[in-house]
DNA sequence: CGATTATGATTAA
DNA sequence: TAATCCTAATCGC
């Protein structure tokens, strides 16, 4: 499941129980090897999270780059460590806690100019408290192409993916192909807070929910997967039982209501 | 047990 | 636009 409220919620479960602790570093499948050797037996600094993308800044120097891709996937657990399971890329732990680390797209130690380098390639991060709304309108209100484009591309928004994408769209009645630079500023303020709010409830509950909870007279976690959602796979709208639409849009499947989502302003 | 699918992204063509 | 990479869960037979 890993959008950004994945990545964030991570770096800060790992922040609190391995900041400042020795780690042990292994590969169990091997082909992370060298770099667990470099690491094992040093002290975690930080861990920083910018999109989807994770650093771990380690004693000596190194910054160990991580990105789940779309199967990647942590498993937490207390130690001792049970066996491996799966395809194990990385295995760390200190005294009393540990991690496995399965089938991520990337996992590599990088320097301090390659981690300038990926984080200069990508834009604002509804996460992050540094984040420039203004640089991002600018780019907004220039672009000829499809919001629902831009909201996928990393460069432009870093964190956002196919989930929150179409939830976010239908919550402010956005069809996906509108030109991004027919938004006014009042849409996009809109859209960029709905963006920070959601998103920070994802982190808080660790995965994505789009819905009041209260109409379901349930707390957030209590909700069932297919009560959390909004438009994302579903048959039928939730508002005007439309039956939902989906199509290719930016080399993934976006989803949206024809009736609460009109291309033309209504 | 094989096919299918997935909340991602890059590279080649 | 297509091919490719990475892994696990689910579904149909």
């Amino acid at each position: 499941m890993p959008e950004g409220h994945t990545i964030h919620r991570l770096a800060a479960d790992h922040r609190k129980r391995f900041v400042g602790t020795t780690l042990q570093v292994r590969s169990p499948q091997g082909r992370f090897a060298d770099g667990a050797e470099q690491l094992d037996g040093q002290t975690l600094l930080d861990v920083e999270a910018w999109g989807k993308h994770l650093f771990y800044r380690w004693e000596r120097g190194e910054i160990l780059h991580i990105h789940l891709g779309l199967y990647g996937k942590f498993r937490p657990h207390r130690a001792p460590l049970p066996e491996p399971q799966g395809q194990v890329r990385l295995r760390a732990w200190n005294e009393t806690h540990g991690f496995d680390l399965n089938g991520p797209n990337q996992c590599e130690l990088i320097g301090e100019s390659t981690r300038t380098d990926i984080v200069g390639r990508l834009g604002e991060d509804p996460l992050r408290p540094d984040a420039d709304p203004e640089r991002l309108w600018d780019r907004v209100r220039r672009s000829r192409a499809a919001i629902g484009r831009l909201l996928l591309d990393q460069s432009v928004v870093a964190g956002v993916g196919n989930v929150y994408r179409a939830e976010v769209l239908f919550l402010h009645g956005l069809h996906p192909e509108r030109p991004a630079r027919t938004l006014s500023r009042d849409e996009f303020d809109a859209l960029w807070e709905t963006l920070k709010r959601l998103m920070k409830l994802g982190v808080r509950y660790n995965r994505i929910i789009t819905v009041d909870a209260a109409e379901f007279g349930k707390t957030p976690s209590r909700l069932t997967r297919d009560e959390r959602l909004l438009v994302y796979k579903r048959a039928e709208c939730r508002r005007c039982r439309s039956t939902i639409e989906d199509w290719e849009l930016g080399a993934r499947t976006i989803y949206a209501c024809p009736t609460c989502q009109p291309l033309q302003e209504a």
